[in-house]
DNA sequence: TATGATAATGAACACCGTGTTCGGAACAAC
DNA sequence: GTTGTTCCGAACACGGTGTTCATTATCATA
């Protein structure tokens, strides 16, 4: 009754997996259902009968990626570390780091909004849970604090992949929550008004 | 010698026009050169004769904003009010919402990264020139502040648009720069720490 | 206003990717 | 083994792309 036949697994896997290649190789946007197959291997009635184009073929890679990381939260939790709200981060970097090639062909130069909206809507996910942990206030909406830390882990996470490529989880980690939690306001405050 | 020929300018602004129509009737993402040279009733070799793509005429039709955002800019210089770093958010909040429609078009739903990025480029650039003003830090490297700041805003704007569409540009801006310089730090440290 | 230069036109074209169909081969599960 | 599902591959119509070329319309200028 269960979807778990060996053919069916197997054909996505492939799919996947040439997905996957191709994306390091040459970005995602310029990419076609037909070099796809061709990469896999398999029939073009075949891709067709599974997903209904490679946008859905690329959403679908992302169901794992949400599994990974709200297990990784889950662990962070129970370790009773000490993490504040945002304990989705360093699950996150440490993914990123993990996968970097791929993160780096999906978010830099010719990367795809898709891909980046994917990211967005699983951080989304996730940020949401944590956001009642926070306080309230007058300035900024409730809303819009969300989709900052988001954006912000972003910025920070692409950056890290284009420009300090070796940097490590933890670090990255520290500078996201630097951002997020004081922004930039010591650097104006901090050499006063010129001029 | 200048290329003031009616007959070009006439055609490119046919283009323009034609094209920022169809952004705002069913977003860029979908739309095709076909449709845009049926809109604007001009001949298809001629399309090609002035842009090489539909991604090129939309890079075409930003020249106008950088102009307008860097003598926006100018102004608020001369005018001598006060005005820490970020002199550009202003201006833009203000061009967002004269051409609100169009913004919104291409920064939501279905919108655009070409557009998008475009956008970014226009105001890293202006971000950039206002930097040096501000001052150094060991956490946060220059680079990732620029993006910072634009990503941010451009959270701030997308947020706007969606969700808060008669909001005010001085106060739209007033919150953009509530979360540049203080994050939402306060938030975390305003209730403690819970469990 | 006449003239040479340049731009616009529209039809035709080859090319490529898409998404669908179908009969037959391969395979899984019972 | 039998039955039901999946895979295959070739073929197809469709639509958008980008280019060409001869013809027509418009421009700048003198």
């Amino acid at each position: 009754m269960e979807e778990i036949d060996r053919r069916v697994a197997r054909t996505r896997r492939t799919l996947h997996e040439a997905l996957i290649r191709l994306i390091m190789r040459k970005g995602y946007d310029t990419l076609t259902v037909q070099e796809i197959i061709d990469e896999a291997d398999i029939g073009r009635a075949t891709f067709y009968a599974h997903y209904r184009s490679k946008d859905a073929l690329l959403r679908g890679g992302f169901e794992r990626l949400r599994s990974e990381l709200k297990a990784a939260r889950q662990d962070v939790r129970h370790g009773g570390e000490r993490d504040p709200p945002l304990t989705f981060s360093f699950a996150m970097f440490e993914h990123a780091c993990a996968y970097r090639d791929v993160y780096r062909a999906m978010l830099g130069g010719q990367g795809s909004i898709i891909a980046v909206n994917e990211i967005r809507r699983v951080l989304s996910e996730l940020v949401k849970e944590e956001l009642p942990t926070l306080g309230d206030d007058d300035v900024v909406p409730r809303e819009l604090m969300l989709q900052f830390v988001v954006g912000t882990f972003l910025t920070t996470l692409t950056w890290c992949l284009e420009k300090r490529p070796k940097l490590a989880p933890s670090e990255a980690n520290a500078i996201f929550r630097h951002l997020v939690m004081q922004g930039i306001g010591w650097a104006i405050v901090s050499d006063g008004r010129q001029r």
